[in-house]
DNA sequence: CATGAATGAGTGTTCATTCAT
DNA sequence: CATGAATGAACACTCATTCAT
């Protein structure tokens, strides 16, 4: 939610730079006002361009966000790859556990870029920015998880994975809405409300 | 998610069914591509009528959504209401399971109004739109089920009740963004993963 | 300038009278406004008309605006004429001093016809609306006016008298950019800087 | 009347060019139909622009007809304040009649832009296009003109200098309706009818 | 007589995009 | 690399006009 510094390793060239100010400056204004809303003058303009300089680094519309979503959703991915390694020996309810924790950092950290990712999801996005690859393993990786969980019985069994997986998601996701939230706070009343806890 | 019926009561009048028409093309077309990504040649042709007619039945754009989101709002919160009268007198937890199922049951009868009233919210919508009379009776009634679920101790304590109430939330609107989802399988599996099952 | 009842003579039927209202309302509007910025709607409200009803009446909006400034130019020829049929027998210094007061006299009592007839000329109004005839008529009579007066030796000779009316019209009609003028007050001041004083 | 010259300078830069043909294009535009008659793509395409080049250089059509109007006035301020200072130790009389030709050359020279200005004033213009500050400045010029010469006894005393400022205002404006005028002509012709003559 | 409802051409304005400089 | 300038298609909105009721 807070203004993020964004996404990327630190970067050398001046391009590069403004790229990366180009993809805040996007996340930003995709955040605020949706991606049909967000205009390149003021994307453009929030990142100390004008508009037609943008077309230096991005092709089009389309491509800017479509890569700004990327990003995010690949960073997303990878903090939460981060985690889990962290944990791999623990059993099936610390490994979830600290997927939510994680899950919910990395909306903090992210920023924007996650507000847009997760919360609007591809929704508004254009067709070309569906990255599937790069959904399914996240998608993938939360339905390990689960059903992990559920098979160690810490998470209630009799119901589909991947539906308790996006109720799960859902949850997590709500946290976007709030202002002042806490990933720690938020992490540990979700799983003092599924019984998680350890 | 799929067409939806609309949700007004049967209307006499030639104007009144070109306005349903035109509430129910809004609804779609918000729910599709956002509100500021919705045109109003894009809602007036759904409606089969042509872009400025719209001007006879409401001043702007902003008010045609306004109303929409405000009609779709007033029923989900109508729904609500009367399926907790009719569990006014059982306990916390039986009430909180019904509130569940209406609210779900309203996610699903609602259709493209309701994906956008609870989805998006009136984060895109102008400062008009805010109705905050309608948002603050249905927030109170949520705030109240869930503590009083709280205090029963079917619902785990320890935790602000508007934090899990929002958490409640989002796992109930993530249902809209799965295909072919029903109110009750969804309402029951919630249910058990909360531990809620009467 | 003044809230005018207009020009007509008292009418018989419902018809003439909403026609009446719906010519005074034309000559407010487009005294406001101008005639390329007065609106039907604009007009028909201020009749107490829907804006379909003016159709009864008019064929169009060039027309009714044409019949609001023939009626105007009508009557301040009238006007004209029946002051200087009572000065017939004076001489020219009298005669032109009463063609003053008489103009001036309109250009009050007129209102918003007259505003629109004398200060926009037909410079924004259709083609159709010249109505040269009355437009001939009028400056005819001011011609002979200025003319006589040069001869008679009370205003200065040595110029064509069309350049002498004109002049003495823009002065006259600068009246109505004034707000709260008389026209015996203007009158005067007016003959006072020709040297027309009796 | 005549297609302006125009007012400015001799400008460098290809966008100060456009800049200027929109500006002339407007007082054309505005000249024959009024403000709010004129339309934007009347006047991109007098321009040789389309119509949406024009916000490139002017955020509004209330902008580009407030600009225009501004620069017309501060224009003819100037040539009125560059007369008068050539004459500064002659009589009042004297300074008068400069002032006169001074106005009429003006009106001449400026064409369209002066014959919005000037006839037709601000009425139409929206309220941030006033500049208060130039028109009381230039209103001031002619009071204190008129004022001196009736101090002086060359033109009737014994009424406000306003009133008798805006009667002449209103002589020397009318020329702008008359086709074929000279400065030089209708100068000399209202000095005569006011007894002005050196 | 008058209205309710609709239309189509127009308005001012925004915006993604292009390209010479 | 970046800007200044321009374009064309879209947008929300207005308005004169029509016509069944």
């Amino acid at each position: 939610m807070a203004g993020a510094t964004g996404v990327g390793a630190p970067s050398t060239s001046k391009g590069d730079r403004t790229r990366r100010r180009l993809l805040d400056a996007a996340a930003a204004e995709v955040a605020r006002v949706g991606a049909a809303g967000a205009s390149l003058s003021g994307i453009a303009a929030a990142a100390g361009l004008k508009t037609g300089s943008i077309y230096f680094h991005f092709a089009s519309k389309d491509e800017l966000i479509a890569t700004m979503l990327e990003e995010g959703l690949r960073e997303s991915l990878r903090l939460l790859d981060e985690a889990l390694a962290a944990v791999a020996d623990l059993d099936a309810g610390a490994r979830l556990r600290a997927g939510v924790r994680a899950h919910l950092r990395a909306l903090h950290e992210l920023g924007d870029y996650a507000a847009v990712v997760l919360a609007q999801g591809a929704a508004e996005v254009p067709a070309a920015a569906a990255f599937p690859r790069l959904r399914r393993a996240h998608v993938g990786r939360w339905t390990e998880l689960v059903a992990d969980a559920q098979a160690a019985g810490v998470l209630a069994g009799g119901l589909d994975p991947r539906d308790a997986r996006d109720l799960l998601f859902g949850a997590m996701n709500s946290a976007l809405g709030r202002p002042g939230w806490s990933p720690e706070g938020t992490a540990s009343a979700l799983c003092r409300m599924l019984r998680l806890d350890g």
